[in-house]
DNA sequence: CTATCAGGAGGCTATTATGGCTTTAGATTC
DNA sequence: GAATCTAAAGCCATAATAGCCTCCTGATAG
């Protein structure tokens, strides 16, 4: 899994921002979510470097969704977030990165990509709309 | 969120010890996941604490599975490991535990509890019998 | 009873996550 | 163009996690 603050600072900030009119600047949305400013402005970049989010430069900029909140998937929130998807283990999303050459552990990979694969489908069905909207 | 290597490791023994007959122990089970023993036996301990396993000390101990796979929720096995609930944010739980003063923060909330909510729903359902049973 | 096996508990170190700070670059306003 | 605003990007410090090691305690086998 390996979820971290990162992801719980991204959440805020989209809720946050999914219903601001305009463009919000990191400033104010760590002084509105008593998160730490440094920290969240981190995340807001990946936010915007993988397309959730549009960054505006200068006077009056800040952020701003780039997509529908139903298009914006924990999943993919997760995932550019915390550099990778949340693996239930390293080598659960596929086979071939199992890293181990152990018999057993590959005998309980089946049951780990079950898994990861229902986690997947959760996080990704799990869109910001089914959080902010009614 | 906040979801760490403990619960990795944790649902890796499960999955191993749901199709073991007799207990195993700490030191089988982190040679043959691949785990570090010493993490490991402070997880599997957490377990046996919360009723998920059952400990057995001297010669031919380790540890075996103390409920059926269908009692065991991924929910509960990371509120053990992890020392608490996966919580979105730490307000989200629970309104009362809201610890700022914000009018911001506390607007927020009933996006955040909704999103709590899918969530340990979500994991509450999922157990190890989703996983390791056809 | 004794030797051995395995869990329980604690301290210590390395790694990673978190957060702070400064500089640079792009956009806006006047 | 100058001043100002804010994101982008880097480096550094601290805090939390992951992992290692040792000793202690309880249980079993002989």
């Amino acid at each position: 899994m390996l979820i971290t603050r990162a992801s719980e600072y991204a959440i805020l900030s989209l809720i946050l921002l999914s219903s601001a009119s305009e463009p919000m600047d990191s400033e104010t949305l760590s002084r509105e979510l008593s998160i730490p400013k440094s920290f969240l402005a981190k995340i807001l970049q990946a936010l915007a470097k993988s397309g959730v989010l549009k960054s505006y430069k200068g006077a009056k900029g800040g952020f701003a969704l780039d997509k529908m909140p139903k298009d914006i998937s924990m999943l993919a929130v997760m995932s550019c977030v915390e550099g990778k998807a949340p693996a239930v283990f390293e080598c659960a999303p596929a086979e071939k990165s199992c890293p181990s050459e152990q018999a057993s552990v590959c005998s309980i990979w089946p049951f780990l990509h079950k898994l990861q694969g229902k986690i997947d489908s959760f996080l990704e069905e799990l869109t910001l709309a089914d959080i902010v909207e009614e």
